[in-house]
Order: C-alpha cells, then structure tokens, then sequence
DNA sequence: CGCAGTCATGACAGCGCAGTCATAGAGGGC
DNA sequence: GCCCTCTATGACTGCGCTGTCATGACTGCG
C-alpha cells in the first residue's frame, strides 16, 4: 500500500528536502536552520524559514532522533494519584522541561503494582527518553535502579534512582521540623504525629523531622500513627488519638489527613485549637479556608522541580560536569488557626463548652 | 562504557541485526517478533527473546516510528493546574492510554497564555504524536483547532477539535442538575450558583445544567457570581451571598469554593445546611470530612477517560469506523451534611443560635 | 501426482533527518 | 601576493527499523 510519511500526520507531508528545493538550498541547510546552527547567512535563513512556512513543513522528530540519538524528551515516573503534593511536583516538572527545549513522557505506577517504578522506568527506556525524573517513588524493596541515562530523583534519596542519579528534595525533614517546633514553641509538652505510609520516603522524611524537633528538646515521643494520606485516615487516627486522652498537639503529614483528624476530634467533642493544635503539611488549597483555618507548612514544589530539572539537564547535556548539589529551599510555615497554647485547665474540659470552636479565626493567609 | 542502554543513550546499544545474528535468524526476523506478528515459529520466536534478553535488546522507538510513520504515542493538552479534576482526567488518561498500547506526551498549558492551547497542540505536532486529548480546554475565541490527526476533547463540545475531533464528558450539566435538583427537592424555593470561570467550558456547562434545573420547576434564577475555583473565591462569594441575605441554598461549582463559601458563611453568623444549604462538585478527596462533610455529586473521570479514549484510538487505528459517541455516565450524587431542608423561621434566626453546627452529621460514605 | 494455497523466512530499500568531510570564497597579517 | 583562517554551503552517508516482495517448504485436495 501506500507508505505512510510524516510522523502520524499527513502522508503527503513536506520534508526537509523540499523546503531546501523551495528555498534553493541544499538539506542540510535546512537543518542547519532549523537547528540554529552556525555559518548560515542571514539571507539564506530568511529564505528556508519562508519556504517552511509556505510548506508548513516541521521537522520530524522520530528521524532527528533516528540520526542524533537524543529524542530530547525526559521521562517521568509519576504516582498515579492526584494528590496535591505529586500533581503540583508534576506540573513543575512539565514547565521546567518545556522551559529546557524538553518534552515530557509520563506514566504512572499504579499504586500496589509491584516493581511498579522499575516496570514504569523500563517502559520509558522503551520509549526513548534522554533522562527520567522520579517523583516522589514509593520504597518497594528494590535497592535502586540501575539505568545508564541520567536521573533525578524528586522527594527520595538520590541513592534510589542509582549510582549516579541526581536528587532534589522539598526539604521535607526541615519543613516537618519548623512545624513540630511550632507547636511546641505554643509551649505544648510534646506532639502526637500521625505520619504518612511508611513506604513512602515522603513520609519517612516527616517522620524523622518530627522526631529531631522532639529529640532536640528532650520531649518524649509519643507512638507514632500512620495513616495512608486520605483524609479518611486522618479521621480514624482522629478518633484513636482522642480516645487516648492525653493529646494536645498533632502533627500530621499532610493536610488532608489533618482535615480527617480535626473532623474526628471535633466529633469528639475536642475542640481546635482550645483543647488540640493540629498542623498539616503541604498547604492545599482549601486549607484556608476549612473550619478551623489549617496551620500547615508550603512545600515549594515549584523551585523543587526547576532545580532538580536543571540538575537533570546538566547531566544529559554536559555529563563530565559535577552536579552541584540543591540547596535545602526556604522553610515555609503557614501560620492559621488550628493551632494555639494548649489548655492551662488540662486539655479535656467539661463537655457542652464547646461554643467558640465556630468563631471567626484570624487567618493569616 | 556499560552495558544496558536506553536509545537516547548508549552508542553502543545492542540492535535488531546484533540480536538476529546471535539468535540466527534474519533481522527482519527479529522485527516479526517484536511486533507480534504472524507467521513466525514458536522455536525461532523463543530463541529471538533470548538472544534479546541475553543482550538487554530494546526496541528503537525512534527508529520504529520513522520506518512505520506511527510514534505510538498520543500527546495529553492539560492544564497547568493541580485542581483535583483535571489530575484525576490525566491519570485516568495515562491508565486508558497504556493499557491501549501508547505512550503519552504532556504539555500544559500556562492558564493566561494566550494561543495556550494552540500552542500546545503545535507542540505537540512537533514531537509526532498519533492522536491528542484536550483535557478540559479553555474557550479562547478560537474557534476550533484544526488538525489532521485524531482528536479527543474531554470536557467540551467536540467541535472545539476541528471538525473530525470526538469528545467525551463527565456529563457536567446533568451533574449540576441532579445538584440543583436535590435541593430544590429539599424544599429551597430557589437555589444560587456559585459558578466557575466561564471561559471554561467545564463551569458553562454546571451553568447550564443549573438553569435548567431551575427552569424545569419555574424557579427564578438567582444573579449568578462567578468564582474562579478556588476556595479564596468561594469565599468572597461567601461574603456578598451572606450580605443579600435571602439565600438559603446555594450550588458551587466546584468543592474547594464551595468550601471556601461556607468558611465565609459561618464567619458571617450563618449556619450549614441549618439556615443555608451547600452543594459542591467534585467530591475531592477532603469533602467528606471538612465541617460540616459536604454533599457534592462526584465525576466520572475514570470511565468518561477510558471511554474518551477508546474513542481516540479507535480513530487511530479505523480511522474509517463510524466512531460511536460515548453514553453519559450515571450520575452520582453523595449526600452529606451540607444539606437540609430550608429554615423555617426565616433564613436569618436570631445570632447565637449556632450551637448544632458541629454535632456530627450523618456522613453517606 | 500436480497445483494452489498457507506458513515461515530473508533480501532489500527506504523513512527524514544530522554528522562528517569536502569545497570555495572572504578576509587578514606580513 | 601568499598563506592561513574563518565563514558558508553542499554531497554523501547511515541512524535502526518496517514495508514490500521474493523464495522455499510444506500442506491438502481433486
């Protein structure tokens, strides 16, 4: 039958031979000119680019793949979910890369599937990518990768992605840190912390800044409550938490668990911030605005990925040079109204006092 | 250098011929075999998988898609946002996408950019994709895109495409009627709408559905005040709602104003469903748990993104096939606690009566 | 037994670019 | 004026695969 031309458009598409029959020039000026090479006179630039446009001719990326070897895509492992944190780390990802003449494969694992982050690296390799970003990967017992193209491991330690993988972090520890500190700057004795899965090293990394704040006070540590990052979670452990009798101050790995929690207390007659202070993680955007404001802390999701892309880019581009580390981006803490002192007349008042918990709270953005 | 090697990668990156000269067939061979073509022998087929394996042979997609004119791959028009909908379309994309046998390409487009989606879709031209989703354009005053390959638009009129796109939706305007309709069934003489940026197609069609609704039972239809999704804006909506004090239901556009919206409405002395109903849409993960747990009506994304692109692909692949248009999905309305029937005494009862607001609501689901 | 059909394989020719090398004119220094 | 460098261009080749066609070996059936 007919041979089909053109990368999935149009058969009949023009090539770059017939824009340089056009222009009067050879091919390989119009690949110079389309790869903004030198040596080529303005005169002739302006032609090819003419006679391209009068063609709609563009070049067809599967051959300048063929014949360079680079596909100038980056892949990206992503989490199948959309969850603000990995959607947010997703679109930076896309802006960095388009920003460095780089398009973007993505595919998820699907959460559970085994040796999904391999399955999903091995089907980009499939692909063709020139790098692969890892976001936010789950620990599933393999080691790490072991692929020769350059990758950037977001929100785990670099080490995963292989030996010579590149990593950026949103700095998950400090911020988990400044939020513990937090709460217990409002003079709480100690913090409860309902964490992430354990799997995740996201929630690992809030886990161990919770656990430095606490240690570097010598504050005991309460049991550690892991829920699953659902808001749902949030409410079980909401519950438990409230039962236990002795909790004046949560800290919870992401918002929506802390929505879940605060929802679970209120139903146990708790009220927040009066009896419990309760901070999340991430800073969604409904946290402004739920009852009480959420004290939370920003994750800077966006200069996480233009660093962790441009790290990524040096290595596809320039592989001798030695990647300068990230540095640890600003810690942000969101100050609202979910948090306060703990109660002076012990936390768990005398039941029916519980009128001001629909007051007005200042919100500090 | 080391052994595995991606095709961006390696020069040294075992090919086809290296894999059929161990394995003693011809190259050609080795093509059938990775292809899953007919007429090849079960013991060559197994002797070309080991030579493969044996030498961590891939398949050079570049190489592929330049011979066959296919890149199998579809190119995703997403929004540069981390909203709850339009993430969870594109994970179900990228599911649906796979599970077909393609790859996906992700551009976004930067909301405010002018030309975004154009701009994109040339993009992704420019990479070679064998199909495109719009996921959830913006109506720009362009009138239809137009190019020669495959098109699936989700969440707008087809015709947004070009004139050979298919579209697939989360039948938003029966949503936002079932919304409407509920609290009309709970006895609210009129419902408001707090609507989404119009220039979305997704927030016309809640406009619409909510109309009709209202039409349906000669309601009066309410000035409408248009947010732009976000909680903030809920709550500025929340405020004037709260000023023109004969509201008693009020229909969101989406979860996170209408969270933002009853923020605003305790703040200003009102309580939820008590003397104001709120429906959002959605169904974000929080819902269930913010006070007091929202009803909303949940979105398909799933099924209209399998469907969506089953659609696609069948345009790919039978390009001549009558391409079947997809049924709406059932509507799934989730009744919570933002909900009740209208005050009886008048919408607005004496202040400091707000002691119930926090009993715990029944939560369906 | 002979011929048509099916099955299994290989030879060969591009797909549309970018890399390499060759070439030729235009300065520039002495 | 000679040689050398820099600029600007083209001819040719090959990236690694798939499509097409040719070629046998084998079936089955009249």
């Amino acid at each position: 039958m007919t041979p089909v031309g053109g990368q999935g458009s149009s058969p009949g598409a023009p090539r770059a031979v017939d824009v340089a029959r056009l222009a009067g020039v050879s091919q390989k000026t119009v690949s110079r000119v389309f790869n903004g090479e030198r040596y080529v006179s303005a005169d002739v630039r302006e032609r090819v680019l003419q006679a391209a446009e009068h063609l709609g001719y563009r070049l067809n990326g599967a051959a300048r793949a063929l014949a360079s070897g680079r596909t100038r895509s980056i892949g990206v492992v992503a989490l199948g979910t959309a969850l603000y944190g990995p959607a947010s780390l997703l679109i930076g990802v896309e802006r960095a890369a388009r920003d460095a003449g780089y398009a973007l494969r993505v595919v998820n694992t699907l959460e559970g599937d085994p040796g999904g982050v391999a399955g999903a690296v091995e089907s980009l390799l499939d692909q063709g990518v020139d790098g692969i970003v890892v976001s936010e990967p789950i620990d599933e017992g393999s080691v790490s990768l072991s692929v020769d193209i350059p990758v950037l491991v977001l929100g785990a330690p670099a080490a995963f992605g292989g030996p010579r993988a590149v990593a950026a972090g949103v700095g998950a520890e400090s911020l988990a840190r400044a939020a513990t500190e937090h709460l217990l700057d409002l003079g709480h004795v100690t913090v409860h912390h309902l964490a992430g899965p354990q799997r995740w090293f996201a929630a690992r990394d809030r886990l161990q800044g919770w656990r430095a704040a606490l240690a570097a006070r010598d504050r005991e540590q309460p049991a550690v409550i892991e829920g699953d990052w659902s808001a749902s979670s949030g409410y079980t452990a909401g519950h438990e938490l409230a039962a236990a009798g002795d909790v004046t101050a949560v800290f919870a790995a992401n918002d929506d668990m802390a929505v879940g929690l605060i929802r679970a207390l209120l139903e146990a007659g708790l009220r927040v911030p009066e009896d419990v202070s309760v901070v999340g993680f991430d800073d969604i955007p409904v946290s402004a605005y739920v009852t009480p404001p959420l004290t939370t802390v920003r994750q800077p999701f966006d200069a996480v990925a233009q660093e962790g892309l441009r790290l990524l880019v040096q290595a596809i581009e320039k592989p001798d040079a030695e990647p300068a580390p990230a540095g640890d981006p600003p810690v942000e803490l969101v100050v609202r109204a979910s948090t306060a002192p703990p109660p002076t007349d012990g936390p768990y008042p005398a039941a029916g006092s519980r009128d001001s918990a629909h007051a007005p709270p200042a919100t500090t953005d």
